[in-house]
Formats: C-alpha cells, sequence, structure tokens
DNA sequence: AGCTATTGATAAAA
DNA sequence: TTTTTATCAATAGCT
C-alpha cells in the first residue's frame, strides 16, 4: 500500500511477515475501536498470530459479545443433546491442532536434513537458502554471546584487582602498624596475578 | 478522516451514523481478511450493530476460533461445573497439542535463526552443530539430485539421438525408393546434433 | 524501532 | 445506497 503495492497473499519472508503482522495487528484494532466508539457497535476481535498467539480487542467484553452470538446463531441448534455440539467442535479444533502439528514436525525435520526424498530441486535450494540464514544468524548471535561474556569476566576481573589491591594496601599498613600480624598478603597477592594472567588469553572455545 | 478530519466519539445523527458503519465495517472485515492472508493468522470479528443487527467474519471458522480461545486462557481456571468427562480429557488433549505446537514453532523459529535471545553459549553452539548437519545433508541431497536429473536427461538425450538416427535411414531409404519424395531430411538432421552438442555441455545451475 | 513515499480508506456531497 | 472526490490515515520498503 506503500512505496509499491502488495499483493493480499502470505507472505513468505518470517521476519517481514511478524513486522507487518504487527503493524497490521495495531492497524485494525485502532480500526475496531473507531468503529465500535463511533457507531455504537458492540465488537469482538480475535487474532491468532501464526506463532499461536492470542491478541483481542473487544468493545465491552469479549465473552459477553460471544454469548450474544450464540443467542443469535441459538435459533435451533438447542436440541442436539447427543453428540453434543462443544464435543463435536473440540474434535474438529483437535483435529485442526494434529494437522498443524505433524506439518511443523515434517518443517523441523527438513531443518535437519533429515525427510528430504520427496523434495524437488527448488526446493532443496530454498531449503538450503533457509539453513544457511539461520546458520549465520546463530553464528553472529553466538559471536555477540562470547563478546558479551568475555567483557563481563574482564569487568570482574578489574573489579577483583581493584579489590585485591585495597587488600594488599591493607596488608601493607597493618604491617607497619603492628609487626605481629599474620603473613598472608602473600596468599592474596598470587591469586591477584594469575587473575590478571588469565584476562591477558584469548577466550577459551 | 477525508474532507475533514472527525473526533471519534459517537456519531449522534443517525442516518449519518448508518452511512458510516457501513463503509467501516467493510473496510474493517477488509483488513481483517488481508491481516489473515498476509501473515497467516487465524481471526474472528464479530460486530453488532446499534440496530442489534450481527456481521461476522472468521478466517477459518467463528467456533473454532472462539474454541481456540478459550484454550489459551483455559489454564487453570476451570469455572465451569465440570463439562462432562469427555469433553474435559478433549481439552486437556486440545490443550496439550497447543502447548507442544508452541514449542515446535519455538524450535522451528529457532532453526530458522529467529528466536535466538534466550539461548546461552552451550546451547547456540548445539543449534550451529544442528544446523550445520541438516545443511550438509541438504547440500548432499541436492548433490544426489542433480545427478540423478542429469543422468535422465542423458538417457533421453541417447534415446531421441536414436530415434532420430533411426528417422534419417527412414529418409534416406525413402531418397533412394522414390527420387520425388520431400526434401526435409535435413532438418532433421540438425535438430539431432543440436541434442547432442547440448548434452556436452555442463548442468546449467 | 522510526521515516516517507505511496497506496488505501473514507467524510462529505450528490 | 452507492459513487465521486478531496483529504486524511495506514503502511511497505528502508534504515
Amino acid at each position: 500500500m506503500t512505496r509499491q503495492k502488495i499483493q493480499i497473499k502470505k507472505i513468505d519472508n518470517t521476519a517481514a511477515r511478524q513486522v507487518t503482522f504487527s503493524k497490521r495487528r495495531r492497524g485494525l484494532f485502532k480500526k475496531a475501536l473507531e468503529l465500535s466508539t463511533l457507531c455504537d457497535a458492540e465488537i469482538a476481535l480475535l487474532v491468532f498470530s501464526n506463532t499461536g498467539k492470542l491478541f483481542e480487542y473487544s468493545s465491552t467484553s469479549t465473552r459477553q459479545v460471544i454469548q450474544r452470538r450464540d443467542l443469535h446463531s441459538e435459533r435451533i441448534d438447542r436440541l442436539d443433546p447427543i453428540p453434543s455440539l462443544e464435543l463435536q467442535l473440540q474434535s474438529s479444533t483437535c483435529a485442526m491442532l494434529s494437522k498443524e502439528m505433524a506439518e511443523k514436525t515434517r518443517e523441523v525435520r527438513q531443518l535437519r536434513g533429515e525427510q528430504l526424498q520427496g523434495l524437488d530441486l527448488e526446493e532443496l535450494k530454498e531449503l538450503e537458502k533457509l539453513l544457511e540464514g539461520g546458520l549465520n544468524r546463530v553464528k553472529q548471535t553466538k559471536e555477540e554471546s562470547f563478546f558479551k561474556e568475555i567483557n563481563t569476566l574482564k569487568r570482574k576481573g578489574v573489579e577483583l584487582m581493584e579489590e585485591n589491591q585495597k587488600l594488599k594496601e591493607n596488608m601493607e599498613n597493618l604491617g607497619k602498624q603492628g609487626q605481629q600480624s599474620e603473613p598472608n598478603g602473600h596468599a592474596w597477592r598470587s591469586s591477584s596475578s594469575d587473575i590478571s594472567l588469565r584476562l591477558g588469553l584469548p577466550y577459551p572455545n
């Protein structure tokens, strides 16, 4: 709708899809609010993202709107106490979820390179691209994580060295004031040099 | 929002309100459809006009979406007075499936390198290994697929050449027997050499 | 998460 | 109601 017109069909790129989802979801909720306000309408809006997250808006309460809807469709179908409408519905919901599970499981397996026999050359190329993208992002994240941990360790090292320095000073002062104090300052000094040595080494993999 | 900006508050004029309701309702439904299509979202939209008329849209079925919502809020708060053992069982099955779906979805996203913030160094390394393994297998499968296709093409080429040869012979025989037959053998000969030339080239990516 | 060039939605009028 | 049109709002593609 801007910069360039788009086709209304599923967005393949996952990241782009999520960005669009966020933006348009907000827009949709705003429009729903405006309609209910301007025209005094009672509205309920339920949205499940494809990641399974639920977003809902309702002018009054979702439960209330749903009940009002039930009253509407409740013309003839209050006569089936046998298979229980609700049970049937749950069955179909379960069936749907099962199907989606199977689909997702297949996807995972293919990403692990395990169920590839049915794929043609184009699909394999697509999968390869996907995996390379994922691998790159994982590698980058890992690297960032490394640097973060290194920096944390360095900071802690500096703090320890400072503390150590203070302790040494305290020891020396004690040594000057009362020559009979215990000679443990030596142990602390060596632990301090260990830390600074370790900090100079590259981070072990 | 056009010709002049309006305040978002109830429209007093009844006629104007109804016109606006019609227009905006359409707009809202269109937006809902677009969101569900573009982002693969499951959406239900219920609208009661202030005259009490019901309008609804849903990407799958309103009841399905409502059920899915019930599953979400169905953590521990079973407020209903025991909704039949069978129903309870199905509910828990559904709820379990829902949970598993969420898990699988997360797995897929991580394999795509998308939801990495919560992972520590060890998990990232594990994920990287997994991706590299998958990528290697995909690459290998792709290569095998390439060779298979190349061999198929070669075999077909050989068959075509053989057929071509036979046709040429037939033409020559015809030419010998009756000198007045049409001289089309030439065209076939050139097409045959085209095919054999093409087979000598490396497979295009 | 912001920024704009564009497309889309729509208030007012007919 | 539906269409038209002048404006305002939403948002796709980038950064």
